[in-house]
DNA sequence: TAGGCCATCTGGTCCT
DNA sequence: AGGACCAGATGGCCTA
């Protein structure tokens, strides 16, 4: 199953969730951004939590439990709660960003976070492969970079006990690279 | 409908 | 002590 091309979901800022399931007061924390307005039927991420700890009213709430819980102690895992989303949402930053940088085949298509981390493996292993190739070739004396990187490379290498034998050589980077970027093509 | 992917919440642990 | 980080749980959306 595959999960290509499907459109960035839309957000509203996080409202307030444990005390609206529990029935408690709800905050008054700022809502960062002012969030976008919803397509329309579409509810966003922390609505739809909301709505689903309303419906089956799963999530945890700790030991104290809800109605036992201090206002004060709420507001600190909302603002705890904010925090780790504004953490994950550096992280999403993050991710698109190396997205952008990773040369792949289908640029309508959006990496996942995994295709990204390993194509991103697989292609600064090519490149390095490249720059070796390269600098070996231009540099054989003992100035330069050359030999440095590829004293660092061989280092790397020897730490690395994970690498199959295809990786052991530099031209196996590129060609798991080159072969990564065709299965992703191919949608496999 | 199953499975992949994701956002969010949550409590525990680590770090400053 | 408080924030950052992490991993598990949960449920929604989407595609095959």
């Amino acid at each position: 199953m595959k999960t290509k091309n499907r459109p960035p979901r839309r957000r509203v800022p996080p409202q307030n969730t444990e005390a609206t399931t529990a029935g408690e007061q709800t905050s008054d924390r700022p809502q960062p951004g002012s969030g976008p307005q919803l397509a329309k039927g579409l509810r966003s991420r922390t609505a739809r939590a909301q709505g689903a700890r309303v419906e089956s009213g799963r999530r945890r709430l700790g030991p104290a439990g809800s109605s036992g819980r201090r206002e004060s102690s709420i507001q600190r895992r909302l603002e705890s709660n904010e925090r780790e989303r504004q953490r994950m949402h550096t992280l999403n930053n993050a991710f698109q960003a190396l997205r952008e940088v990773i040369p792949h085949v289908r640029a309508d298509k959006k990496l996942s976070k995994i295709e990204t981390l390993t194509l991103a493996k697989n292609y600064i292993k090519s490149l390095t492969a490249t720059i070796l190739t390269m600098s070996s070739g231009c540099l054989p004396g003992l100035d330069g970079p050359g030999p440095k990187l590829y004293q660092h490379y061989q280092q790397q290498q020897s730490t690395g006990s994970t690498l199959g034998a295809t990786e052991a050589q530099p031209e196996g980077h590129l060609q798991k690279y080159s072969t990564q970027i065709h299965s992703f093509r191919e949608g496999s």
